[in-house]
RNA sequence: GGGCGAAUAACUCAGCUGGCUAGAGUGCCUGCCUUACACGCAGGAUGUCGGGGGUUCAAGUCCCUCUUCGCCCA
């Protein structure tokens, strides 16, 4: 068992790795009879760079993960992709500087696999060179054939239950990317723009309105005016009609509580659609609809002289037009926020369109039921949850005007319009290719259009536990549902998060999975968001690794506490090698001192063996309740501190004499036995997080003993010895070997200097403890003799040797 | 504007349900080659726990308020 001086990571990394995937360690047996941890892996989008935040918070799922598996459970632990739909498209067209229009479809979509598929090999290579225990034939992306069947099943059968309808309604618009867009994909984005004074008239000629906007291109898109009922400044003009400037079209004043009557002049103009509040209007009031953009944020007919114009160009041409009719009497710089598109930073539109729909509006109350049962890491994100939940305005949109994404499972008739489903059995479908097979069940018609649009991503990455189920398929795996946990990060608890709460609640009236652990973000170190871009040492994994062991970063991953977000730079990277170079050492001493170490020997156990052994059983216990609350750095905290402080610093200069010697036999075995289960303890205690070096450390010390085929399953620590007595007196001598270490310290020695005696004064009742561990304080003190006195408190004095 | 979180030693952070002179790592100072480790060991210095109120025998910890920062949403 003799162990190298040094530990080379970059030689035994890739060796354990190899190691457990070629005996399968971390594979998933269905036929276990073990209890089944399962975790619902979030699939990263292969959009671009791999940045540190990805390990980090991945890091922290994996742990957990291999706790479980320690635990004793069978772990259920996939790795999967989400590498369709907009943000793919997005990435292949930057990668290969092209766009999805200039080709046909089918291309682009055989381009789109060809970029991500490369992607992911690069993902799968770093998160083998992390030292990730998943298990890869569980592999899935949201692209393939099976994960699509179950995404159009999920269609399907949401239609059945009559919660998906297709609607001509407001929508939110990307004009750059060309497709609607979900409420949860929007970001705001703080603007400079000019608040514009106009003066409307009133249409019977008596008088004038001031109106303040910002969108003067829309005025041509208004179709009423509305003013507080509450204002006393507007009590004569609800029922009248407004003429609006340049386009003449007439409108009627309306109220509306909703009006803010402190905001510019108290009236403002209801343009379909500026905002969200147009649309309410819209809708309550019954209004008109009045389009003047089209897809590309273009002005149509409609805006008459300002056709074909792009609304910024618009924008410059009414203004002019009204300077010029007198109508624009003013306007103030301000800022103000604009909702865009989080993927490309265009400013949204509102466009009607038929859009495919999830009912969820009128469900809140139950999305929330079924949020408030699922248990949250830690706890206070679940008001995050419930405050996106509340404040929906939209049901959700799921149809995409875009060419790669889970195609929709229908077609319109051609001669009555129905639209026609697939049947289940055809599925997957894609209605551009195939065909319904079956006359319209409506009128009989033969033929058919395609639905072209394509699935919005999170329809399907909303499927995670049903994709790991294979639901409905005919391998489908029983027993799955829900699943045992979600780790995820927490900007994605609106989207991901909720989408898959709500898909589990409509489905099955279920839960996805009963905890959810939410990761914080990794950090620049001056504390901002990490940003793909800026690809810099610090933030690139692929760079960290060829200059810091795997075990390094995963200790940097996980020595915050969950949830929080934590500063990242490359120097906190290093360490973890004091902790993993401390353990080699240690270890590396034991085995030279365990070389004749038998276990089936029950020597008697000394003093101080009974504390080591007591001391570690309470770590350990401290260690896994952290880890049952998913708090993996207090768990790895308690086991670095009593590693370090208590097992190295003290215990081991404490038997030191003990394992050398060669005239107490008993001793030294007493002193073997204890080292020996209180370090097999340590390296478990650290094996979810250090995975590599533990591994090492346990194939070469433990394995012959312990015979498990890996350390990482081999089971977690569980008490097995506690001395109350003996932890309580062990923990109180330390101040005596404190004392001595002073003196050494205070006189320039050495701590291998001689001292002539320890005088030592305790309360009475803890003497008999303290002086039945004599002969090893003697031994770690260096002193020729210890004399015990009775006192009130403890008190030690050094008597030097005199020269 | 609303919500959530954070503010503790020079830096990064830990301090659970309130309880003895507030902790760790890094950094700093002084020593020490001690039959595992100088990538180490021993010792040491350093804090009006963001400000102000309050509850309590007792508050970093609970309540109120203010300030600053981050995030989420209007």
């Amino acid at each position: 068992m003799a162990l190298s001086k040094r530990y080379v990571p970059r030689e035994s990394e890739p060796r354990w790795q190899k190691y457990w995937e070629e005996r399968g360690i971390f594979r998933y047996d269905p036929d276990s009879r073990r209890p089944v941890y399962s975790i619902d892996t979030p699939p990263p989008t292969v959009s671009g760079k791999i940045h540190m935040g990805h390990v980090f918070s991945y890091v922290q799922a994996e742990a957990m993960a291999r706790y479980h598996r320690m635990r004793g459970m069978e772990v259920f632990y996939p790795f999967c992709f989400d590498d369709n739909g907009l943000p793919s498209e997005r990435f292949t067209e930057s990668e290969l500087g092209i766009r999805a229009q200039d080709m046909p479809r089918r291309k682009f979509v055989e381009k789109c696999l060809e970029v991500t598929s490369q992607a992911e090999s690069m993902f799968r290579d770093l998160w083998t060179r992390l030292g990730f225990s998943c298990d890869w034939d569980l592999l899935y992306t949201t692209i393939d054939p099976w994960v699509q069947r179950i995404s159009q099943r999920s269609f399907l059968d949401l239609h059945d239950k009559g919660l998906i309808y297709r609607k001509k309604s407001p929508t939110l618009w990307c004009p750059e990317c060309q497709t609607a867009v979900a409420q949860a994909e929007t970001e705001d984005s703080e603007e400079s723009s000019v608040f514009h004074d106009l003066e409307f008239s009133l249409a019977d000629g008596t008088g004038h309105i001031p109106i303040a906007t910002t969108r003067p291109e829309l005025l041509p898109a208004c179709v009423a005016v509305f003013v507080n009922p509450q204002d006393p400044r507007w009590n004569g003009l609800a029922g009248r009609k407004a003429s609006v400037p340049v386009f003449g079209q007439e409108v009627d004043i309306l109220t509306d509580p909703k009006v803010d009557m402190e905001k510019g002049s108290g009236v403002v103009m209801c343009c379909t659609f500026g905002d969200t509040t147009d649309i309410e209007w819209w809708q309550e009031y019954n209004l008109d609809l009045r389009i003047v953009l089209d897809s590309r944020g273009h002005m149509n007919g409609l805006a008459g002289p300002l056709e074909g114009m792009h609304w910024k160009k618009a924008r410059k041409v009414i203004l002019g037009m009204l300077d010029e009719s007198g109508a624009l009497k003013g306007g103030k710089d301000i800022t103000h926020t604009v909702n865009v598109h989080e993927r490309c930073g265009t400013p949204l539109e509102f466009l009607v369109n038929q859009q495919w729909f999830v009912r969820i509006l009128d469900r809140k109350e139950e999305i929330l039921r079924k949020g408030s049962l699922v248990r949250w890491y830690p706890a206070h994100f679940r008001v995050r949850f419930d405050h996106w939940v509340e404040n929906l305005k939209w049901d959700w949109c799921i149809s995409r005007q875009r060419y790669y994404g889970v195609p929709f499972p229908v077609w319109y008739c051609a001669t009555c319009g129905e639209p026609v489903f697939a049947a289940e059995e055809d599925l997957p479908v894609d209605p551009l290719e195939d065909s319904p097979g079956v006359p319209c069940p409506s009128c009989g018609g033969h033929s058919f259009t395609p639905e072209s649009d394509v699935m919005d991503t999170w329809a399907t990455s909303s499927l995670t536990p049903q994709i790991n189920a294979r639901w409905g398929e005919d391998d489908e795996r029983d027993g799955l549902l829900p699943m045992s946990l979600r780790p995820q990060a927490h900007d994605i608890i609106r989207t991901w998060a909720f989408y898959t709460i709500v898909k589990a609640h409509l489905h099955s009236d279920d839960i996805p999975w009963s905890h959810v652990m939410i990761s914080g973000h990794a950090l620049n170190p001056s504390g901002e968001k990490m940003s793909k871009s800026k690809g810099n040492v610090a933030g690139d994994p692929l760079i960290a690794l060829e200059r810091y062991s795997a075990d390094e970063l995963r200790y940097w991953s996980c020595s915050s506490k969950l949830g929080s977000d934590v500063l990242f730079s490359e120097e906190v990277l290093g360490d973890g090698r004091r902790l993993v170079t401390k353990l080699w050492n240690a270890v590396r001493f034991a085995a030279s001192r365990l070389e004749d170490y038998d276990p089936s020997l029950k020597p008697d156990i000394r003093p101080y063996d009974r504390w080591i052994l007591s001391g570690f059983t309470k770590a350990a216990g401290a260690a896994t309740t952290a880890m049952e609350e998913y708090e993996y750095a207090a768990a790895m905290d308690r086991a670095e501190h009593f590693f370090w402080n208590v097992l190295c610093d003290n215990y081991l200069e404490i038997v030191k004499r003990r394992l050398y010697s060669e005239d107490d036999e008993e001793g030294r075995r007493s002193a073997q036995y204890a080292l020996y289960r209180v370090l097999y303890g340590c390296i478990r205690l650290f094996a979810p997080v250090l995975v590599h070096v533990t591994e090492e450390l346990y194939q070469e010390v433990f394995k012959p003993i312990e015979g498990h085929e890996s350390l990482h399953i081999a089971p977690w620590p569980t008490p097995e010895y506690m001395d109350a007595g003996a932890l309580a007196a062990g923990d109180m001598s330390l101040a005596i070997i404190e004392e001595a270490r002073r003196f050494k310290s205070g006189n320039s020695l050495s701590m291998a200097a001689s001292l002539a005696a320890l005088e030592v004064t305790v309360p009475g009742d803890d003497l008999p403890g303290l002086a039945a561990l004599e002969d090893d304080l003697i031994s770690v003190t260096r002193a020729g003799k210890i004399g015990w006195t009775p006192g009130d408190t403890m008190s030690v004095r050094v008597v030097p040797e005199s020269d």
